[in-house]
DNA sequence: GAAGAACATTCCATATGGTGGAACCTAGCA
DNA sequence: TGCTAGGTTCCACCATATGGAATGTTCTTC
């Protein structure tokens, strides 16, 4: 290989491999899934196991992710070390709620999910992390914006453009901060169909120390499956609950990087 | 290498050194402490970053770890998944109690410890993963004891030789069965210097789904700076919530494995 | 308990890929 | 603009990664 690393990628890639497998894996099905022979996997899981990276059950003999992994994911910092935090409870909030779940940031005057668990159901929204989205007309977006320090949030409201992307889009600068109000009260914000139409949303800011928004939690779901005032009864507080214990954990991870 | 595997090794230590920069770290010194030629630290940087371990802030230039690290941390199963979900709630225990705290679980007769913070106090508990107690003489062992299903319980107290290792040691199996029902009621257990003189604790049970302990969480501190009845005061309540909150992330990932 | 099959581990000749010194490029600072 | 520090590319060569074959281990079946 002209790149000089292909035993180093190998090895990685048997990491990436071994961890597909939550329950373990025995050597010879990662060599069948690897297109290599044993030999070859054998010397590599030693490197890896030596390391930490994966380690072997001495019962069953089969490889898993070793120790090595949670502590380095222990040590990581900033995004991504709230997305190791996080991941916990979002999970359990896809499970409370059966439906699509975002952990977002503010990236300049755009949203951008950092996390997210897509529903099961058939008709479920869909999304991956490096997704962006107007701050204007997204749950995350006005979440975030209502908890920023008003410095900061004046920035971003003094550079914003507010596009109508449905009839329910807000494009007027006086109904965005009335709505901001109303997120500060209710400690959510709510996407009734302002971004795209048969999506719902709802989201409630993750805060630092400082009680400054750092993050949003949101769940999302098809417009067909919940009216709005159902949503905002039953998913809300939910999600509310999630925001909640993240910045009660996450606290020190946080900050404003806009 | 004899082993064949001295780039793998190499590139995998990088990780773990690219992991202790949490702010980041630059090629040159990564280059420097590992003593090797920075064309070398290059080339295997750029596997790293390919398959996603390492990554390189774009305007910094910075070597970090990458988000592979914390999606493999999130495809865990078992104990080490436990871990990574626990961490974020024992680094806050911590913070809260300023002692050392454990996570903690059950391997056949004995608790061994899962994780551990350790305090920076002058005098405080030390302890890293791997230490093994009585599961007599812990309150990490009492606590899950007390909330294994009968059946298991039943199991380990047949074969439970109790050690006297201190003149508080309980070392007498009705004794024992009483403070398993006190733990029962209170939710929490403790350890007044049972297990060693000057070494007091407080644990609660981490449960799964169906009530069934799988783990603790375990404050110890001196003696000589908590008496026993501060200690059930003021330690046992932050225990028993940073239980509750594990149990709440994790109790799809527990299962009793005596 | 013995035999067979499946799986894991070790061996080693060899070719190929990892190595690092040198040269070159880039970015930041005075 | 010139200099320095840091990063990147090049490439000859030899050290190391490779994988087929042999050997060892474990599990299952009779």
């Amino acid at each position: 290989m002209a790149d000089g690393s292909q035993a180093v990628v190998r090895a990685l890639e048997l990491v990436i491999q071994v961890g597909a497998h939550p329950d373990g894996v025995r050597l010879s099905d990662l060599a069948a899934e690897a297109g290599l022979p044993a030999p070859t996997i054998h010397r590599l899981l030693r490197a890896l196991v030596e390391t930490g990276f994966t380690q072997q059950d001495p019962v069953t003999k089969l490889y898993a992710l070793g120790p090595r992994i949670s502590a380095l994911a222990n040590q990581m910092a900033g995004g991504e070390r709230l997305k190791v935090v996080s991941r916990p409870i979002l999970e359990r909030l896809a499970s409370q709620t059966n439906e699509t779940v975002f952990l977002a940031a503010l990236d300049s005057d755009e949203v951008v999910i950092t996390d997210c668990i897509v529903a099961d159901a058939t008709l479920r929204l869909g999304g991956r992390p490096g997704v962006r989205l107007p701050i204007h007309a997204s749950s995350q977006g006005k979440a975030i914006l209502a908890f920023l320090r008003p410095a900061d949030a004046g920035r971003i409201l003094a550079r914003l453009t507010l596009r109508k992307l449905t009839r329910n889009t807000i494009d007027r600068m006086e109904d965005l901060a009335v709505e901001l109000g109303r997120v500060r009260e209710l400690g959510f914000a709510v996407n009734d169909q302002e971004r795209e139409p048969g999506v719902r949303s709802v989201a409630a800011p993750i805060l630092d120390a400082s009680g400054s928004a750092f993050g949003a939690v949101c769940v999302g779901a098809p417009a067909s499956r919940w009216r709005m005032d159902r949503m905002i009864e039953r998913l809300a507080p939910l999600a509310k609950a999630a925001a909640g214990d993240i910045s009660a954990l996450a606290a020190r991870y946080g900050g404003s990087e806009t």
